[in-house]
DNA sequence: TGACTCATGTCAGCATTCTGACATAGCCTT
DNA sequence: AAGGCTATGTCAGAATGCTGACATGAGTCA
């Protein structure tokens, strides 16, 4: 009665259904990981260096969705575990490169696996094709949520 | 080089893809609800008050996807500015059927208004079979994620 | 009836993340 | 060469959400 005047109906609307996805694959993560004493951020931040080395502090905040002061406090507790090395000087800028030590590596090799598992299990209905529809779907809510009004 | 071996490829994993859509859109939701004194949880408590009146503290938490402790907070300075009202005794048990003030009606008017054009830009380049497709997509994974081994 | 289990509301303390601010390094324009 | 602009790293304080804990009410089963 509502939907079409000023309401967004929640039973079909596909940002809520997106948040409860995220919620739920969040949980499942966050379930894998924590016998592994590592949480999402932690994890996210290691990939992200195995993938990327070399990333700045700024960049892997960007690429795990936080503030660069929230991840540059995780960083300070990777480096002060022994899991990352930072260069005390940066070699350009003032961006500092960060590696994972051969320990961040063996801690990462688990937990990839475990959130890969994750990540199969919620494929696991899906055909190639849905998989790949997805991925086109998501990019394109990106995109347009991205630019103000304008598309190019 | 490890994308078989026990990495997860950020660059296709879907689930990577879901959190960077989720992060996107909660922030676009943040910037047009910023100007009307609204948090995306407000709005979510009040959104899903309207749609289904009466929903408990408890029931509120799990369809905003927050801990019942951190509803409860929500719903005190809800309750305590005047959007929302709750018995003062349990009709039945502990539960507390929260409902909409009409100011909280008229607050929820603009914000709903607000997600909505959010909503309709992230859809903006996508047709209706695409969104529906989404939708059966998404629904498979939470459903997946949810049940340990078995499908039924 | 009484014990057990479960869900709920609520309080207190803790953890994580964010906002605000500042100094510095590189780039670009003048 | 100098000024302005942007990006970066970092510190400090505030906000938000979560975990732990407790008491209460309802349903279940012996």
């Amino acid at each position: 009665m509502s939907q079409d005047d000023a309401g967004v109906d929640l039973g079909t609307s596909l940002g809520y259904l997106l948040k409860e996805t995220s919620s739920v694959l969040r949980a499942a993560m966050e379930a894998v990981l924590r016998p592994l004493g590592m949480t999402v951020t932690h994890y996210s931040c290691l990939e992200l260096l195995a993938q990327r080395p070399g990333l700045s502090n700024s960049e892997l905040a960007r690429g795990t969705f936080v503030t660069r002061q929230s991840m540059n406090v995780l960083l300070q507790a990777l480096e002060r575990d022994g899991y990352v090395t930072r260069p005390a000087e940066a070699p350009v800028g003032k961006a500092l490169p960060t590696r994972l030590t051969p320990r961040g590596r063996r801690s990462l090799a688990k937990a990839s696996a475990a959130v890969r598992s994750v990540e199969v299990r919620m494929l696991s209905g899906l055909t190639e094709a849905e998989q790949s529809a997805a991925r086109t779907t998501l990019r394109s809510m990106i995109r347009s949520l991205r630019e103000p009004e304008e598309e190019g």
